[in-house]
DNA sequence: CATGAATGAGTGTTCATTCAT
DNA sequence: CATGAATGAACACTCATTCAT
């Protein structure tokens, strides 16, 4: 009952640290890693606001509902996603199909491969319950990326390397390997034995290989 | 079948001829629907009575639970996957790009193009809130189908028409877009405008083209 | 530890009754007797249910919401109170004095009196939050009462009893004290010693009396 | 008061010229307007601290708790109300009837009217839930109130200008319209019609002029 | 067997109150 | 003194599950 009167350092658990700046990166992080891992009505608010550190209540001070957090999630991690290849095609200067290739190869280095490739799986498990969220992803994403390559594919074709092909729905052949690796890595992935693995270097050099020969006029290499 | 001479109310009788041992699978059938239209969680066990067309208590007559429902949900619609393509391979006498050209068509008809690919939205959507069906996924049907796609390779290989390719990976290539397709299907495709529409039929044509011709030793005709 | 083997009746507290029809009522009674009693915010939706002998998720099986349930309770016992006293002027036959005395006096038997007098200090003490409530009521308690009250007065005049007035704002002096009354029944009575305490009877003869002796033409008797 | 020549921001100080000691007052302003206008429980500590130009911490600091401060807010304006008719009573030397008259034209003027008048509203509302204010309004204001008009009415008998009556409910009778204006003000005003507005000077004339007329021996003039 | 009224644990959200700055 | 970020107890409401009828 009574006090030690020990001068060990009896740093408290609640700090009541006060940095206002940092917390809604440190909740979005927290909420992107649960929603990912969870889904969105598996995650309770709670769990968020514990995994970034705070309280339940600092969540709501940021954020004004669970649905808002999604969408902010949402929001934040699909902005560094648009138009980050836009600028490889108009530098790169060598033949379309290693530009294809490359392309695809920096897709999976620099979002695919990182947690925020999350939400896209996110988006198509979700994309009923938050049809809003699904248009505003297909307006921001997905056309602006058939668009990118679309215009890859045109780039070969005009060149002469690339026999002509319906484009509409050879942008989305190409790009369907891409999404199925995500959905595939927060899925079956983490379930599934070494054996079934995918190595997603592989996987894309090979679906790479093949799309290339496949639209190559002259496949002779 | 002769109706009874008394004066009792018989109009009952007309509203519903259910036969009672149809119920489980009617309630697998309304089940199926919801979840796959709304996932795991947003479906309530009384919607899916109600679709049914019986009462909340007799869904839980038939099923313990709700995640027993969704199991079983997953289950009966997985056996019908299973094993269906096997015999073409069997029985097929042509090129080997014709058969794969041709199993994919029929996968999409057969099971893509119906409710029941709903599933393979429901078990990558849900999969982490239920590893023990994504595993069950991946050993009944992930592994049979990727197996089978392995054969029509190797065969195409043994025939000397297709290259020698990474079999692992290729495989895997062949079936993203499919995949893809169903889940694009189950999430994105009733949100986005008629202009990005995706007709799986071309699609997949288109898809099998460019495979074959990448796989082809001399894609010349 | 282990049970003993009595006969006693285990009457379970839990019942489980069924009984849909009465519940709406037990539910409205008991809201009206806590709102009253503590106010519509300080009232918790459970205590409600426990004190209609229900649990939680009933009442909200029931009503749809707090606020509901609020709103229905007003309702409820407004409608008893509208237009019951709009007969007694048709059959009157004598001296309109007497008919407004003998009024007030019904008025406090079957209204005031009673607990329903309670969602008049409600409304009018929640109307800022329920402006929609307030106006249901204004409309509907408020307008015909103070209609029913300028009827008599006008009957009063027509007959050469009563001086002429004015009816607007002679009609709320006469109905003034009575709302006053309630007020007081529901605020400060039950705080206040006995010695300030006021006998509503007397208190409403007292004004009727002195109504009547101001309004009269001749008050000689 | 002279400007310091440093180049430093000058612009804050213009901007907050309140002084310290004022704090509390405003305070007790802004919670009288929020709790007369929505009540105890719907208003926050948050918007009376806004509506004082002070945050949120700044109010703790001078009041312990949210329920101290509406204890404040009561006393204060209680104080006011207390004790302002009383010498009006000493020097008036005209008839009873007058004098009566004159002082509820008086209490509408100098406290009706006023937004001190909320507390009224505020007391009857909050009654049951504070029941320590009731008793402390119920002596410190309803009391003296009624002990005042008491006198006058005393008065009136003894200088043979009014009959004899029942001096204790009489004495509610004649304040009873005083406090439904003021309910009525705060209550259902805001939300009726201009058609069935009530005018408080010709409702407090048009309640006098009923009294005393009802009090007078000889109504004759 | 079937029903649907009843339950209560669980979750999102609010808001008075605290305290490091 | 003043601030406002942070807290967490409290409450409205949901919904899978039960069970008397």
């Amino acid at each position: 009952m009574s006090k030690p009167i020990s001068a060990a350092p009896v740093l408290e658990a609640h700090k009541r640290e006060r940095r206002k700046e940092a917390r809604p990166g440190e909740l979005l992080e927290a909420a992107l890693d649960l929603f990912v891992e969870k889904g969105y009505a598996a995650t309770r608010a709670e769990e968020v606001a514990v995994r970034a550190g705070v309280s339940k209540g600092t969540l709501f001070l940021y954020f004004p509902s669970k649905e808002e957090l999604f969408k902010a999630v949402v929001r934040e991690n699909l902005a560094r996603t648009v138009s980050e290849g836009a600028s490889e095609l108009e530098v790169f200067d060598g033949p379309t199909g290693e530009l294809l290739t490359h392309m695809m190869q920096q897709w999976w280095a620099r979002y695919g491969a990182t947690k925020a490739s999350g939400i896209s799986k996110l988006i198509i498990s979700e994309a009923s319950n938050f049809p809003e969220l699904a248009r505003f992803y297909q307006e921001e994403v997905v056309v602006p990326g058939t668009e990118l390559v679309r215009r890859v594919l045109q780039r070969g074709i005009d060149r002469g390397e690339f026999r002509p092909v319906d484009l509409h729905h050879t942008v989305h052949v190409i790009m369907a390997p891409l999404i199925f690796l995500v959905m595939w890595k927060h899925s079956l992935a983490p379930c599934c034995g070494a054996a079934a693995a995918i190595d997603p270097e592989t996987f894309i050099a090979q679906h790479a290989d093949l799309m290339v020969r496949g639209l190559l006029k002259e496949p002779n290499a």
